[in-house]
DNA sequence: AACTTTTCTGCAACCGATCTCAGCAACCGA
DNA sequence: TCGGTTGCTGAGATCGGTTGCAGAAAAGTT
């Protein structure tokens, strides 16, 4: 019943073992008329190489972790949609790995999947990925990560360009009329995130503005509120608000409400991300758009490039605008 | 620089390969001070085992499918989660299969972990799930169903109490002085989406109301939009909805704010699933909290026990009512 | 003390592939 | 006709474990 072995085949097609593997895994290796004639003798036998055989001999599997700290938080979930979609078509299957931000269980996948013969990883990261730690559990430059990481750091990454975002969100309200515009980061641990939160303070500064950082300390549900707080409480209330991720921007619009302010009504806001929750929500939100799906199918390239000995990349995209119905002219 | 392999540990031992086997895989079958000795040997050169020539040995492996259509719904996310962590303590991993609701994507996802030995498979659905074909696809009984299938069937499922669930919606609505409660199912695939569907009716006419059904059809980002349309137009509109989820509900809420219905202002909404993400959500939604890291744990335990060879078992678990922003009493 | 039973360890085949090496046939140019 | 390539296939070791079997040592019986 099961899928027969090799041998099986073998046999069936009256040659050698060897000869079965060469005409899948090295077709060129093997007369036409042979390989045509296993090919067709395997596929009504129902067969399949067994990837775990396969894996044992090679010492390099199908199997492609994927490190994201909260498959909950949406954003890691699109990715993580985008990158099984781009996995699959390259014939991996991807490993979930969920680290809730620590760094113990991190190196404790890292090591089960190393010792899984995985080609790659892929890592999205909440707080700063430090790439020695990967060197030494073994996958080396193996990997990529979604996120920057310290330049000169020899380890391929793939991100949105910061600046190009935020600056899509500020001239959007600028056109709209807002001339005071608050920032929440949200949970400022990675890389991009600083880069956003910088990009915000040198932009409002070039366009003539001071920067208002909203605090965003809190994690969750928490996040949104304490900014939501201090926004109310300021003598002169922004008009606008732009989020470092759509989750605070959801979290921070829910506090306002709660707290009597609507939005876009009161103020306006813009996330980063674009997520489709975003269509959803209540206003439906605007949010500078991450082309997620390209970066699941980048970082797969990117990982199977150094693999392969190829050399390290370090791509960066850019986001779009995408306007739903968060931001009003201001009156 | 790579882990050891048996046979380096058994050198160093001094033992023979076999012994260093038992001494991992069936302690008791090793004297003790031979089993602590190469514990301790193997531990001093970092060893582990290779869970790859384990699986192809014994035919079983520690990779676990979880099957769900669409990673991106949050309710999905949420099961991930629940079961990561509780594949993780039982010492497996969990390959993630998204089959955006394609038969055939389900098929290959099942074949290839079959390929890999999978012990066992989770899966959590949109549609109706039909057995007959996972047993076709060599699984047999070996997997469990986050939702309920058709009585007799011989497969393990975990699911939550529809008419509970309900009851306690409605309940709670009722109290706050609603009469005239409506319902959007979603997207009505799964069994337990029909059982909710179902309980609204009867439940509602047992308390002498007339159900009113809105039009839900429309998959994502629709889904609550002809809802919202329905609602509005109608001549006696109802104060109060529950909604077959949550995913729903915010799309419900969306499109009611987009045609200036304000919730709960205008009307109350009570969501189905109890998502963290309700919490962030514009009002924060009042939800029939599923119990999913429960669920979690408890599928990994019955696919064990099948695969085991124990008994076939459906648990069905209680839900709460989780009261968050979005009712309130009628005016 | 002799015999039986139990406990422990080693031997070697096996899981299902890959891959190096060697052999054989066909082909090549001189 | 002969030595040298080239193309194709088979043999067998190997990846890193598990496990049935056998035999030695230890323990228990009478």
């Amino acid at each position: 019943m099961s899928t027969p072995s090799i041998d099986e085949v073998a046999a069936a097609a009256g040659v050698h073992r060897s000869t079965v593997s060469r005409a899948f895994s090295r077709p060129e290796a093997v007369k036409r008329e042979t390989r045509e004639h296993i090919r067709q003798v395997a596929a009504s036998m129902g067969y399949r190489m067994s990837p775990l055989a396969q894996a044992l001999r090679t010492k390099v599997s199908t199997l492609v972790p994927l490190i994201v700290p909260d498959i909950t938080n949406p954003y890691f979930a699109e990715l993580a949609k985008a990158m099984t979609a781009a996995a699959g078509e390259r014939g991996y299957q991807l490993v979930l790995c969920v680290t809730e931000n620590d760094a113990d269980a991190t190196a404790r996948y890292l090591d089960a999947m190393q010792a899984m013969y995985a080609p790659f990883a892929v890592i999205a990261p909440y707080a700063r990925v430090f790439p020695a730690e990967f060197e030494s559990r073994g996958f080396g430059k193996r990997l990529v990560v979604i996120d920057r990481v310290e330049s000169g750091d020899q380890i391929s990454t793939v991100t949105v360009d910061s600046a190009t975002g935020i600056a899509l969100a500020l001239d959007h309200l600028f056109e709209l009329g807002h001339t005071s515009i608050a920032y929440v980061s949200g949970i400022a641990g990675t890389h991009t995130a600083a880069d956003r939160c910088q990009a915000y303070r040198t932009l409002a500064e070039k366009r003539g503005m001071t920067p208002i950082e909203l605090d965003s300390s809190g994690i969750g549900v928490g996040a949104g509120e304490r900014a939501a707080e201090e926004l109310v409480s300021l003598r002169e209330r922004p008009t606008a608000v732009v989020a470092g991720n759509d989750l605070v921007a959801f979290g921070l619009i829910s506090s306002l409400g709660s707290r009597g302010m609507s939005v876009p009504g009161d103020v306006s806001v813009v996330g980063f991300d674009g997520l489709a929750l975003g269509a959803r929500s209540n206003p439906p939100l605007t949010s500078v758009q991450q082309p997620i799906a390209e970066m699941g199918r980048i970082a797969i390239r990117l990982a199977e490039q150094v693999a392969n000995g190829g050399p390290v990349e370090h791509v960066v995209l850019q986001p779009q605008l995408l306007v739903r119905s968060s931001t009003r002219p201001v009156r």
